[in-house]
DNA sequence: GAAGGTCTGTTCGCTGACGTACGCTCGACG
DNA sequence: CGTCGAGCGTACGTCAGCGAACAGACCTTC
C-alpha cells in the first residue's frame, strides 16, 4: 500500500502558517510508533515532543500496584510532549502507543526555540496553539476524572471506542479486550461483557483483536455526556483543524 | 481580629522578581470570598484571574442530572481562571469556593499584558511560572481520575482532607458532610461512614460542619499515593514557593 | 496435523458504593 | 424556652464491578 507521509496529517501543524510551519518541517522526522512503544517514562525527562499522524498515544498513569488507567489519548490532532513547553520536562505518567502508526518527532530544544519566538509582544502562532491545545486536552483528562466516577462501564467503553475511532482513518479498531481493560483501568472480563452488549446490539463487530465500528450513530447515543462535552471543547478551542471524525 | 492581607500570600505572586510583582501588584483587588461562591460558570467567559490567598476554590464537574466532581482544588499556591492565558476564555466547569477566605483578582486583560510581555524573546517569569503552575494542576486532574478510578472512599476522603488542609493556615476546616460529598461525587452516607471510621481511629474530630485534624500523620499514612505523587510534583514545578503544608 | 499460546466467553462469591428512608441531636432564632 | 431546620447516624436491599478460576475457540508454529 502507497502511503504518502506528510506532517501535514497533523492538524496542529496544518494549523500554522506557512512560515512557521516550514521552519518546523525542517526538522521533523517520520518515526515509526509500533503498539505498545513507550514514548516516555513516568518521571522521566522528555527529549522530543510527537506530531502522530497515523498513530494514537495514550497517557497512562501505572500504580504502584501495576494497575493503570488512562488519562488522555493522542491522536493526529495534538502533540504528544506538552510538559516540553509547559516547563517541567517530565510527567509521572507513561506514553504508550496505543493503535500502531506513525508520528513526527522534533527534539524539544527546537520546539523551544519556535515556542519562544514572537515580534516583541507574543504573537507566535505556535504559542498560541499549543496552550489552546494543551486547555483542550485538560478537559479530556477533568471528564476522564469525572467520567471514572459517576458512568457505568458500558458508557465509558462507548466513550473510548469513540475517542479512538475519531483519531483514525478507518472504522475498524485493532486492539484486544485486554489491552482496553488496561486503558480503563478495569477487568477484560468487565470489557468482554460490555463489548459482548454492543456487539448483540450490532453497534460492532469484533474478532480476536479487531474491533469494527458498524453504527457509530447508536454508539454515540449510548455513551456519556462526557464525549461530547470534550469534543466540544477541542473544536471550539482548536478552530483550523478539520472535525475529529473526518 | 487583626489580618493584614497582602498579595504575598499568594504563593505565584510571591515568586514573582520585584519588577513583574510591582507591575502586577498594582492593580490587584482584594475581593472576599463567601463560602459557596461561584467564580465562574461552566463555558461562560472569564473575566478576571484569582489569587487566593486564604481562600479554598473547587474546580467542579456538574453532570446534566445534576451530580457533580471536583477536578481540583486551588488554594494559595495557584491561580484560577488558567483558561485566561491558555486563550480558551472558558471551561465546561464551574469554580466554586469550598472555603470562605480572601484572594486578589485581577482583570484578565492586564494579566495578558504582562503573559505576553518579554524582551524579544519570551523571558517573562510571570509566563514561566504561570505555565509550570498550570502543569501541575494537569497532575492533580489526572491524579483525580486515577484516584476516582481505583481507590476507596477512606482513601479519597483522607486524600481530599490532606488537599485542603495543605491550604489553610490551621488544622480545623469548615465544612460540612454534605459539601465534601458533593466535592468528591458520592453519596452523603458514604462520606458519614468514611468520616466515622476516621473519627473512630482517633485522626479527626468533627462536629457539625467543623472538621479538625489531630493527626495529620496518620491521615498521610492512610491515603493513597496519589496525594504524594500530586505534591512532589507540585514542589518539583514550583519550587520557589514554601511548601504547601506550612 | 499436533502443540501451544492468544483471545474471548462464562461462572461464582464478594464487596464497596448506591438509593431510599427514617430518626436523632444540636443550635440558631423567634 | 420552645420550634424548626441543618447536620449527622443508621439500616435495608440492590447492583456494578472485582478476583479467581476455568473452558472453548482461534491462530501460529513447527
Amino acid at each position: 500500500m502507497l502511503c504518502p507521509h506528510s506532517p501535514q496529517q497533523n492538524h496542529l501543524i496544518r494549523a500554522l502558517p506557512p512560515e512557521e510551519g516550514v521552519r518546523l518541517t525542517a526538522h521533523l522526522e517520520l518515526v515509526p510508533m509500533p503498539l505498545g512503544h513507550v514514548l516516555y517514562e513516568s518521571g522521566v525527562k522528555m527529549r522530543h515532543v510527537y506530531f502522530p499522524t497515523t498513530a494514537i498515544v495514550s497517557l497512562l498513569y501505572v500504580l504502584e500496584d501495576g494497575a493503570s488507567a488512562e488519562i488522555a489519548v493522542v491522536g493526529n490532532e495534538g502533540i504528544v510532549g506538552v510538559a516540553i513547553f509547559m516547563g517541567g520536562d517530565a510527567m509521572p505518567n507513561r506514553a504508550v502507543v496505543q493503535s500502531a502508526g506513525h508520528a513526527y518527532r522534533l527534539p524539544g530544544q527546537l520546539l523551544m526555540q519556535e515556542f519562544n519566538r514572537s515580534g516583541g509582544r507574543r504573537s507566535g502562532a505556535l504559542h498560541h496553539l499549543l496552550l489552546r491545545y494543551t486547555q483542550a486536552l485538560i478537559t479530556q483528562m477533568a471528564q476522564t476524572a469525572v467520567c471514572n466516577r459517576h458512568h457505568t462501564l458500558d458508557q465509558q467503553l462507548c466513550r473510548w471506542l469513540l475517542l479512538s475511532l475519531d483519531r483514525l482513518p478507518t472504522n475498524e479498531l485493532t486492539m484486544t479486550q485486554e489491552l482496553i481493560a488496561n486503558m480503563l483501568g478495569v477487568r477484560r472480563e468487565g470489557v468482554t461483557e460490555a463489548a459482548g452488549n454492543l456487539q448483540r446490539a450490532g453497534l460492532i463487530t469484533y474478532h480476536r483483536g479487531h474491533i469494527t465500528v458498524l453504527d457509530r450513530a447508536r454508539l454515540e447515543a449510548r455513551t456519556c455526556e462526557c464525549y461530547a462535552v470534550v469534543n466540544k471543547e477541542y473544536e471550539r478551542l482548536l478552530p483550523t483543524r478539520t472535525p475529529l471524525r473526518t
